[in-house]
DNA sequence: ATCCCCATGTCTAACGGTTATCCATATTGC
DNA sequence: GCAATATGGATAACCGTTAGACATGGGGAT
């Protein structure tokens, strides 16, 4: 959970972090199935002593005084702001698995192929998944389109995997 | 940098720590040039304190004797094995991008299409960046695979963008 | 010979994301 | 009433990453 993606939800409007949870839960939808508390509220008091973000104790209730709204300071505005304008993307991570079958190759431990076909299994698994919680979530939601994009990943992959299986057969020809 | 992917560099052999990142840079061609000598021995010594490798002094260079050389223990042969049986697979990483998407529109802090035609352009160029990579390493090498999965990668990614800003522009028609 | 740069080799503090678990209070269902 | 659940908060620890520092030896330029 990227701090940003936190200031970003409290620009729209103050919460409570629980409440903040439930915010990104929705907007992820099955995704955001393993969101955990905890993490939010580690990032809220990382931004907190950042002075991104500011705590005013509940005025709604009343009789739960001890309860914290967490709200944007000026700096924390002006992140977000800044954040909005900036472009990035994920770094790549299929360098493990990459590693994993060159370290198995080289070391003997393992058949690549087989490797890759297990994994491929898997990833075909997880695609019916994402293709079944797409379909049970409402068109246009934001949850069906983010689902759309781990399809579409997903499906990257394993056409990756056909790439790493033609590469190894092709070593274990020549050696 | 995972932890296994050490372990399974030393399953082929004992190295040192620096050797080990040349090992891993010349695996992953381009992709590894970001990789730093700091990154591989925090996880050297996080691994040697688990008891899964074991440092030995060097005696190849006899004159400097304060070289480690790290090898794998049993436990660390042990862990080598059942990684190699594991199979998992990367967490899908695109819930920062949809969330900005989300909270931009919700918070009245941007326009999405313009975030999504933003993100788009640089995807592209990463795209271009990668395919000229993949195209000046050694056919059928360790890098050129690897890139071709960043390639996959990416080419998924910007459907996605696509599809986001279809679900935007129709957003934006409702309301 | 001396100096500087680079390569090999090592180390470390700090940051940020994640996880598991704990605590507190109020509400709901049995 | 009691247990489970929901709302709300907190924290230690782990792990990957990063930036930067340090040490030694070799090679090239002066």
């Amino acid at each position: 959970m990227q701090q940003e993606v936190i200031l970003a939800m409290l620009a729209k409007e103050a919460s409570h972090g629980y409440e903040l949870r439930a915010r990104l839960r929705d907007a992820l939808g099955p995704l955001g199935e393993a969101m955990n508390a905890g993490q939010v509220y580690v990032t809220l008091t990382r931004l907190e002593k950042a002075g991104l973000l500011a705590v005013e104790r509940s005025a709604d209730d009343a009789d739960r005084s001890d309860r914290k709204v967490y709200t944007l300071t000026p700096n924390g505005q002006q992140r977000v702001t800044e954040w909005i304008a900036e472009v990035s993307w994920p770094k790549p991570d299929l360098a493990e698995f990459h590693l994993k079958l060159i370290a198995a190759a080289s070391a003997g431990l393992a058949d690549p192929l087989t490797i890759v076909d297990t994994q491929r299994r898997e990833l075909l698994r997880r695609l019916r998944d994402a293709q079944r919680a797409a379909m049970a979530e409402p068109s246009r939601s934001n949850a069906a389109l983010l689902l759309e994009g781990i399809v579409l990943r997903l499906q990257a992959d394993l056409r990756w995997l056909e790439a790493c299986e033609k590469n190894w057969t092709h070593r274990r020809r020549i050696s």
